[in-house]
DNA sequence: TTCAATAGCGAACGGTCGATCGGTATGCTG
DNA sequence: CAGCATACCGATCGACCGTTCGCTATTGAA
């Protein structure tokens, strides 16, 4: 079709930018994000960096893109083949406070730290994070009210209170690891999540 | 002692200063606080705003202190004379959600905002806002003592995860209005906090 | 083999950043 | 009243920002 400079390399090289700007974002923002920044780390000009994505808030959208899919991808598509329902709504907090704890970005959570980064903002990246979130809000809801319908959660669950407080929770890990160096975050997430779904807690709630 | 041009005129300058930082922190984070910005809100000169601080980063240093007295003035104030033990803890609780849900500044939660915005990384900042968290940890964790103590809470109560599960929850009620439009996130957060405490919720935990 | 498409370079642009001056106006203190 | 400390201004600095441009080298398609 198109691309006469062998378009897998040009592609190589858009991923391997995105990957650089993720791992800075996770740190410093995704407006931390700099072109000159990312021309240096990865040996390239600025023009070379900048052509790949035609302005700076097309390369900060491409980025949040590229985190949530990496988040989907390690939190999400492990557990995806469970039950629906309380089993996958379990196995999904599971697998998303342990990403918590150990995120592939040096800066912890990329969506979290976005988040708040951008939630008292306006514009195209205040609005993609909005859908990615949502997304996920979505999905997270659709076990819960699975496991409310099949008696596996108090009938009088507030379904949009729950979603709340597991984002939430999951959200203070990486400040609480970071920050005040608690390694057990991840763990006492987890724990606080099965009290605020009403779960009993297993003898070892740890992975 | 000093101060020869009325002192009196430069205090009020300065906290002119860290009124407008604050604000624009909120929102922008804490080193989206420009001086030139700052001068042109408040139609000075660059050199007059920086003057009182000598450096952009000591601007940043007094702008978090700032926001943690203003913090501390509207959620500790007002309940520090309750009984120590359960009973305080809940009115913070309660006046800690109250005021998540719509603070002084026009991005939400200064604290909260900080807190993900630097907890990645290192250096004065970090380490200031450690310590402003730390003591407020410490005030939390007093009064879960005195409560299990006291018998008002289960005896085996993870102190420390208590802690991080309110502060979680708190903090995430910032993102959720602001990004989600979810009004009701301080009572959501303040039921969940309830649960985490493993205390019955009132009939109306609402304020 | 020729040719068009393009990945990436290098230099330049206007703008803003934080910081640093000398100068001015003010008002307390002796 | 004299003198000095100081709050603030206006100009300027070098560095870096995002963006644009002309160019080269490489490549697949014709």
């Amino acid at each position: 079709m198109t691309g006469r400079r062998s378009a897998a390399d040009a592609l190589e090289t858009r991923a391997a930018i995105l990957r650089r700007a993720a791992d800075i974002g996770s740190v410093e923002g995704l407006d931390g994000i700099t072109i000159g920044r990312l021309a240096a780390d990865l040996q390239m000009s600025k023009s070379g960096v900048i052509g790949h994505f035609g302005a700076k808030e097309q390369l900060q959208l491409a980025t949040l893109d590229y985190a949530a899919d990496l988040f989907r991808e390690r939190v999400w598509v492990p557990v995806q083949h469970r039950k629906p329902g309380l089993e996958r709504l379990l196995a999904v907090c599971a697998s998303w406070t342990r990403y918590s704890g150990s995120t592939p970005f040096p800066g912890g959570c990329f969506i979290a730290s976005t988040t708040f980064e951008w939630d008292g903002r306006s514009g195209p990246v205040h609005d993609a994070l909005a859908v990615v979130k949502n997304r996920w809000r979505r999905t997270l809801a659709r076990d819960i009210a699975t496991a409310i319908a099949a008696g596996d959660l108090p009938a009088d669950t507030d379904l949009d209170q729950a979603v709340f407080a597991l984002e939430a929770l999951a959200f203070g890990i990486g400040q609480a690891g970071q920050l005040h160096g608690d390694v057990q975050a991840p763990v006492w997430a987890l724990r606080a999540m099965y009290a605020v779904l009403g779960v009993p807690v297993p003898t070892e709630a740890a992975s």
